[in-house]
DNA sequence: TGGGTTCTAAGT
DNA sequence: CTTAGAACCCAA
């Protein structure tokens, strides 16, 4: 029995038309509309593409029988989206405070996403001049919307109401499905035996073909396979395809992204009482299908791969699917070839760097059930599994899991939505959990398990030291190296080992800070770390506003260089060549690593021996295992100190911790030598004893003084436009709206410019809402999102929930 | 979002 | 009085 209408969700991303509309299903439709589908619909005065989230026998109460009108086309053969997935979109929409059809859009490979052309049909007596004018001179002509102004457009619709011109709506599907030619045997065996006997003797190739249809009737092989086989050319096959004896047929090739698979198996290692405890306690839930959250604290080294692999091995073995998120796949190239290597061609690999014709070829290998395991990042979380039976989200910590673009999502949230909807477990892996998720551990909400020794059991924790560039910069003047890391550089180039040293520039974010005494300027409110602002010669802090002029002496010292902290990694690098000429450096960062393929190619080097330095940002820290490190420097320790955030501590102990554990990681004792301004610092010292457990405690102590997560819930609220004046008044304005409508409990901060205050001609200014109960101003924020949107055009407001910065 | 309607200011 | 652009509104 088929349902009679179909509830729309039209591909109009706003307040007022975020509902699903009801649609009438033709006859002729009945069959091919389900939900989940891809629609055309007629939607005022145009057509649009719509997404049919459900089917009903019911009118909506105040909508009458004649007001409904029909679905027009359909667009895909099955469902695009399950029923999992149409849900998921819209909660996501409410939390998010977008909209639902976006987060459907977001959903698909952007070869499915509406791409809106308009055709134009010439009627027979419409003039040439016109013909020419819009149409090329031609009969039909496919336009896209910004081909004409609007003047033009204007005098198209007078052309269409004058009946000399049809205007029709198309949406194109950009899922271009890739072809190579293929050449199928003719399975009728008589007539092959017959123009076998007609074959000239001289026609040996001919012959080989015919006696290999013969072989194998009816049976396609892709032309690449007849040459390998037959040893015969291109041409012969066409011949051969002219005398009947095979069919010339098109073969969907699927674009895959490239592999990383040698061929060798990745061996299965046994695992150690630790790892065998999480495995058996993650497996067995899987066993009842309960949805229970793991939180796997592990240190670096210790095998939470391993943990996951086995995990996934078991889940595959019973049918079931894993999603496997990682926080940027690019810079995690050897956990991708592990996945990669245990389970072949059951993998899918889903991220940005894919081309859009991988993505979507990945994407429907996954959409066909060919797939058991999916490793991606941030936007692979929505990949379209229907029997998931475990999730995992390694290095659960990193704020890539967040889009800071909209719409904002959390992915790390979404894999937890996914878990409870499907009974499958989910295992949040890291080495320094966030302390959202270890306090929810600590309550007893997530599983909590711990892995405390190295996998590798000759391999030992890295001795970690902790250099004071106060002390140095007055022995030896302004120096990116300490005389310690450069004699313990020395002594490992010597040994011929190799050394990662690590440049830390997080952000954009410039600060101050005094040379000798490391005094860093904080607001006295908020007590973060006041960021530069060149331009007004000020001092400010993001959260509460609050101002004051650079200091030129230091309050604390009295020093006069108290200045702007910050250095690049060019300049770093040729320090490094005037101290250390005969070693060759390969640098790795944003400047380096743009080009596709250019950061594998300079880690292969690497792993090669091909230089022993290698120099780096941020990224030199994530995932790396080379068994030859066995030396890691952190140049300045600090700069992530220094960034207006209350999450400034947590960032820069998971950086270290993280960057410190590449050194090491096999038979050899590794060092980490850490450069600081501040040496004293908690956030250092706990880095320094390798204890997360520690730093959990104290940082833990701190936020619930300050009152910020995971004690309180944060929102933020980013205000922009094109004129300064215009936000700050308009922004100022919202504040005093909010601040009547706030209940007594929730506190507004702000509203203060944003660190980069200018972006792309743009003024930013926000305001941050903490509170302690999640959901408590959501209706009042809808409220707010609704009206700023019907404002001013040039005005924009976003509004984020826990964001994972405040710069 | 886009297309229709309506309002407004400039053009003949 | 006509016309082009901007502002506003609505959608099953």
């Amino acid at each position: 029995m088929t349902s009679r209408y179909a509830q729309v969700v039209v591909d109009v991303p706003t307040q007022q038309t975020n509902q699903p509309y009801t649609y009438l299903i033709p006859d002729e439709l009945a069959q091919r509309v389900q939900a989940g589908v891809r629609v055309l619909v007629a939607f005022g005065h145009r057509s649009v593409l719509g997404y049919v989230v459900a089917l009903t026998d019911q009118l909506p109460e105040d909508i009458q029988e004649d007001q409904v009108k029909d679905v027009l086309t359909v667009l895909d053969e099955r469902p695009v989206l399950s029923t999992e997935l149409l849900e998921l979109a819209k909660h996501l929409a409410e939390k998010n405070f977008s909209y639902w059809v976006t987060f459907l859009a977001l959903m698909l490979p952007t070869s499915l996403k509406a791409s809106y052309r308009k055709k134009l049909i010439a009627q027979p007596s419409l003039s040439d001049a016109d013909r020419l004018a819009y149409l090329d001179g031609q009969q039909e002509r496919l336009v896209k919307m910004k081909d004409f102004s609007a003047k033009g457009w204007r005098a198209i619709r007078q052309l269409e109401k004058a009946g000399l011109l049809k205007v029709l709506t198309v949406i194109e599907n950009q899922g271009k499905v890739k072809t190579t030619t293929a050449f199928q045997t003719n399975p009728d065996r008589e007539a092959l035996e017959e123009i076998s006997s007609s074959l000239s003797k001289g026609a040996k190739q001919q012959r080989a073909i015919v006696d290999f249809a013969i072989a194998h009737p009816g049976q396609t092989f892709s032309k690449e396979d007849w040459l390998e086989q037959l040893d015969v050319s291109f041409a012969t096959l066409g011949v051969a395809a002219k005398k009947g004896i095979l069919k010339k047929v098109a073969v969907e090739v699927k674009r895959r992204p490239d592999r990383l698979a040698d061929g060798q198996k990745d061996d299965i290692k046994q695992l150690n009482d630790e790892q065998e405890v999480a495995y058996q306690a993650i497996t067995s839930a899987n066993d009842d299908h309960q949805q229970e959250v793991f939180l796997l604290e592990g240190i670096t080294g210790s095998g939470k791969t391993e943990v996951y692999l086995q995990a996934a091995q078991k889940a595959i073995d019973r049918g079931e699917q894993v999603l496997f998120l990682v926080p940027e796949i690019a810079l995690t190239p050897q956990m991708q070839k592990r996945v990669e290597d245990r389970f072949g061609d059951q993998t899918a690999l889903l991220h940005s760097g894919l081309s859009v014709g991988e993505r979507y070829d990945e994407w429907r290998r996954i959409h066909e059930g060919k797939v058991q395991v999916v490793v991606g990042a941030r936007s692979a979380v929505f990949a379209p599994l229907d029997r998931l039976g475990l999730i995992i989200v390694d290095e659960e910590h990193e704020s890539s899991y967040s889009q800071s673009e909209n719409p904002h999502y959390s992915a790390r949230d979404v894999a937890l939505w996914r878990g409870r909807f499907h009974h499958a477990p989910v295992v949040l892996g890291s080495a320094t959990p966030s302390l959202e998720s270890r306090a929810r551990a600590q309550k007893g909400l997530y599983h909590f398990l711990r892995l405390t020794k190295r996998a590798n059991p000759h391999a030992t924790l890295p001795a970690v030291s902790i250099v004071d560039m106060r002390q140095e910069q007055l022995d030896r003047g302004d120096t990116n190296f300490s005389s310690g890391l450069l004699e313990q550089l020395k002594a490992v180039l010597a040994r011929g080992e190799q050394a990662v040293l690590m440049l830390n520039r997080r952000g954009f974010s410039s600060f101050v800070m005094c040379r000798d005494c490391g005094f860093v300027p904080r607001d006295p409110n908020c007590n973060l770390a006041m960021t530069l602002h060149m331009d007004s010669r000020t001092l400010k802090c993001h959260y509460c506003g609050y101002q004051e002029p650079i200091p030129h002496i230091c309050p604390v010292c009295g020093s006069n260089r108290i200045r702007y902290y910050g250095t690049g990694t060019e300049k770093v690098e040729t320090e490094l060549a005037a101290l250390l000429p005969d070693y060759p450096v390969i640098r790795l960062d944003q400047d380096t690593t743009r080009r596709k393929g250019a950061m594998a190619k300079a880690l292969a080097d690497f792993g090669q021996k091909k230089a022993q330095i290698l120099l780096g940002t941020q990224m030199v820290a994530k995932g790396l295992d080379f068994p030859d490190v066995t030396l890691v420097g952190v140049l300045n320790a600090d700069t992530g100190l220094g960034l207006p955030d209350f999450r400034a501590s947590e960032k820069t102990f998971q950086l270290l911790t993280q960057v410190a554990g590449r050194a090491g990681r096999a038979e050899h004792q590794g060092e980490v030598v850490i450069q600081t301004y501040n040496p004293d610092h908690y956030a250092l010292k706990y880095a320094q004893k390798h204890d997360y457990e520690g730093f959990y405690r104290q940082e833990m102590a701190i936020r619930h003084a300050a009152e910020f997560p995971p004690y309180f819930y944060t929102v933020q609220i980013q205000c922009s436009a094109s004129e300064e004046n215009q936000v700050a008044l308009q922004t100022a304005k919202i504040a005093a709206w909010l601040k009547k409508r706030l209940p007594e409990d929730v506190l507004l901060l702000g509203p203060s410019p944003r660190s980069i205050a200018k972006l792309k001609g743009r003024f930013f200014f926000q305001m941050i809402l903490k509170m302690k109960k999640p959901n408590e101003v959501d209706a009042l924020l809808r409220d707010l999102v609704d009206q700023s949107q019907k404002a001013d055009k040039d005005f924009a407001l976003e509004v984020r929930r826990d964001p994972v910065s405040f710069m």
